[in-house]
DNA sequence: AATGAATGAGTATTCATTCAT
DNA sequence: TATGAATGAATACTCATTCAT
């Protein structure tokens, strides 16, 4: 059954496309601004023609929720070097998700207001789908936390409500970064949100020499 | 000019009663998902009657963006018994705020995934309300942080920045407490921020003697 | 019951003020385009006021379409001097209606269109009164010409087609009019429609002595 | 590219069919009484349907006016059979005006009213579209008039002026064949608005000798 | 597989009109 | 008498979705 592989795969390629169409598009407009028509002009296809590929305007919006969340998972499986402190780990994760947040960065900016919102708002159409993504990721980071973090390294705090706050600063930051006239790279504040997370305002040794 | 009066302070009244109800609404059905005639339902108006009193929804909606961030504004305004430390100011502010939150909870879980998408995404209708307010936060909390803090309080951070990590903690907590079956009162986690905001995980001696 | 009186009197006065005021409004933004909030800004009443003085919107036109048929008709019955030829008279009382014309300038502009396209039109709303009015006019021009015209005056032709061209002229030339940058007074058109009607293109003699 | 083509031929068609449903439907109910539902209904589609083939109401309208002003000047264009006389050669063009206007009946009756008001009321909406079909309309009509005009065909008068007067006079018989319970044929009229034209109501013998 | 065409269900907004005060 | 407030009834236009070709 080659041809059937074949046909899967296009099939497999053309769904990519259009989600990636629809991410430009969505970032751009909003994903309630978006039409159908919006995404296939983006995509090169014509409105009807979605619908061989996604059952419903919503489960392009899924798909690409899940995308985002299955590659930010991924992240955690990615290895680390041995030997490192949990500081070091922690940043390095943290690096690894910032990249990932700005290679998908129009992605994120079309969600992570959306998915704020989702479970909070009730009925509004899109499914559980922004809910679910968002606590899955919430999940995975207070797992990896708790696994990684030794002894007071999270100082007694419930991994789940750090990795919120965690969470939340990122997403400050990323309003920043998007604002910015000519933004840096996003992981540029890696190092800023390490130092907060692990010591708040009362940030020591940035400059000068200082010992741990 | 007593009726002229009168009927101004009915008119107010109305306006206000029908931003709570748009209010309700809109949390639970979101800000699209919601039509004038929900609004009104809700309200115990007429669709068309509710053009008596806002010339739009959009109109609504910026009212009730501008009203909760002038509230926000105003915590600041509040005086504050001297003698206290910066931290104990902090805490004392957050304290407020955070009961603001609670009182105007509905709204905030209303906009904050709306006004972060805001300016996110581009023409998607609703004009530059929500940005603006969103900053016009922003803004007043990193004043009142530079304003307050002395020598190495905020440890040579950016006070903007600062400002926005310290808005996206309470955001990703806000979420978490809305979550909870039970959820108790918000302001129960105002300690935890204060900790995190200071110390981060690296949370020192809560009670007891401890060292580092 | 002079109290009485006095009311009926205010009564009329301001309905005047109103049919006035609607006239301005009307020549400015049609018929359709008007709304009884226009008419009653420009009136300087409320909306809810108009209906003391008309039943409704529709009465409000009927009225300023019989007013202007009233005196549209009163002309034809104002005096005129004895001795005077067909074509003499027939000046006089074009010149006499054509200043009604300008002085009613607003409320012909507002019905030349409308009026033409009533009964056209079926039931779109504004009754027959649009109708009969023209008709009327039609009919008592066609009244005059047949009683004022002897033997061959209106060379055989039916008197009511007869109007209705004579009609059709003068709303043509109101366009012109109308259009014009700086127009004079209309009734300058007067002699030109009146050779036009009398002798067609054909005109003779219009200065100078001449011969066929 | 037959397909193509062929779609083309019934895209074209279809417009052809909603113009003159809406024709039908605006003759009927006037072009404010009458509802994008009114037009779907009469041409067999779905309100929605018709915005697959004009942008607005108002394009519907536009197409129409349009439509008819080409087929106007159209007329023009037509050849004449060389040795006429100017009265023969505009009797002729005149009959083939009122044949047109015989055969678009409805559209003629639609419009005449709405196009007579247009450029007199302000900002009702309706773009320059009648005005200009109008005007473009006189404008013709007046250039036949010059170019084919000898020496004192027109007795001096401005073709504009004329043309206008002409309109006028037709405008005016168009009432009057309208209201006919059984009207004859509109082209009846040609040579009343002929002997009309070059003659006023002075006309002379149609037939047998005469004398002045 | 791709699409032109068709549509049902919606949606904010307008406006003439009513009525209690 | 005058009006602020309320509303029923409309209405043009949009959009996700379906389906025959």
């Amino acid at each position: 059954m080659q041809a059937g592989e074949r046909r899967q795969r296009t099939m497999a390629h053309a769904r990519l496309d259009i989600l990636e169409a629809a991410t430009r598009a969505f970032s751009r407009t909003g994903l309630h601004g978006t039409t159908m028509q919006d995404i296939a002009r983006e995509a090169g296809y014509t409105a009807a023609s979605l619908y061989t590929y996604f059952k419903s305007k919503q489960e392009i919006v899924d798909a690409m929720s899940n995308q985002l969340t299955d590659e930010y998972i991924q992240v955690f499986e990615q290895p680390v070097p041995g030997g490192l402190s949990f500081r070091q780990r922690f940043e390095l994760v943290l690096h690894r998700h910032m990249e990932l947040v700005e290679k998908r960065r129009d992605t994120f900016i079309t969600f992570l207001g959306e998915e704020a919102g989702s479970d909070l708002c009730g009925p509004d159409g899109h499914g559980p789908s922004f809910h679910t993504n968002f606590e899955r990721r919430i999940d995975c980071l207070a797992e990896w936390l708790q696994r990684n973090a030794k002894g007071d390294d999270l100082g007694g705090n419930d991994p789940k409500l750090v990795a919120r706050m965690l969470f939340g600063m990122a997403f400050g930051l990323l309003h920043e970064w998007r604002g910015n006239v000519q933004p840096g790279s996003f992981v540029d504040y890696a190092p800023i949100i390490t130092e907060f997370f692990f010591h708040g305002v009362s940030s020591k040794p940035k400059t000068g020499a200082r010992k741990k």
